[in-house]
DNA sequence: GTTACTGCAAAGCTTTTGCATCCCT
DNA sequence: AGGGATGCAAAAGCTTTGCAGTAAC
């Protein structure tokens, strides 16, 4: 807990009901999930605090915004390289622990420097099969 | 030009300039990118019916949507399967030409049948390395 | 003649912003 | 005390929808 004070973040109650709330959760939750689920323990906690402290994790590099659903953000704590599962029905979001060494050769780069990479898997999810 | 006909679409003038205009685009346009293309040779054209259109194509196959830009949809004529690099500073995106040979084991899918996957590079495009 | 498409305006959602107040440090 | 954080409401984007008129088949 001591690293947020580090970077200079100041402690709120809410902060600190986010964090926990997101500290090895791997649900992959927007705005709105957290939103709803810190209320229950903190009414009147505002949707647009959630939004704000989320951009403030993000840009101290606490948590990761992951672009998999073109309808709303999610975000994600897990800041190990790690790649997903997506359930094309549901829209679930798993994480995957298995790496890949993908190396992309120099003629295939368009000029590019690579930093890094991420993979998604597409396909129905043990729920999403059943119906 | 004929298999629109056969899926039972229109051909109306708006709908011809938006799938010439797509027709072996490489720049993965947003529908503001479309609707303002298409605004110069066809003034009265509206976002709306942009947006009507690329729903329809993408419900008939005809074209795919990318999730990889957190702020807008874009589209994506190209149908084969190819993965893509993304310059994390400007967020243009090109098609890669490369495939890769991605097999997830049994015991890492956690339930899921698998569709397909996607690849994306990021790092920084040949332009943006310059600034 | 049907049926689908267009275009306008309005509505819907998610996300951001302005600002006064509050409260961590 | 100072500066960031909160929370409210308003605004800003992007995308969708309703509907009357129009055009493709």
């Amino acid at each position: 807990m001591m690293k947020y004070k580090e970077l200079g973040l100041k402690m709120t109650p809410q902060r600190l009901s986010i964090i926990s709330f997101l500290e090895g959760n791997k649900d992959h939750p927007t705005a709105e999930d957290i939103y709803k689920k810190i209320s229950k323990k903190f009414p009147t906690i505002s949707l647009a605090t959630v939004y704000k402290t989320l951009e403030t994790l993000k840009r101290h590099g606490v948590i990761n915004e992951i672009t998999i659903d073109p309808n709303r953000r999610h975000f994600d704590p897990n800041l190990q390289r790690h790649h997903h599962l997506i359930c094309s029905r549901c829209r679930k979001i798993a994480d995957l622990d298995i790496d890949f060494d993908l190396v992309l050769p120099e003629d295939t780069r368009k000029g590019f420097d690579i930093i890094g990479n991420h993979v998604e898997f597409y396909g129905l999810c043990i729920d999403c099969k059943k119906k």
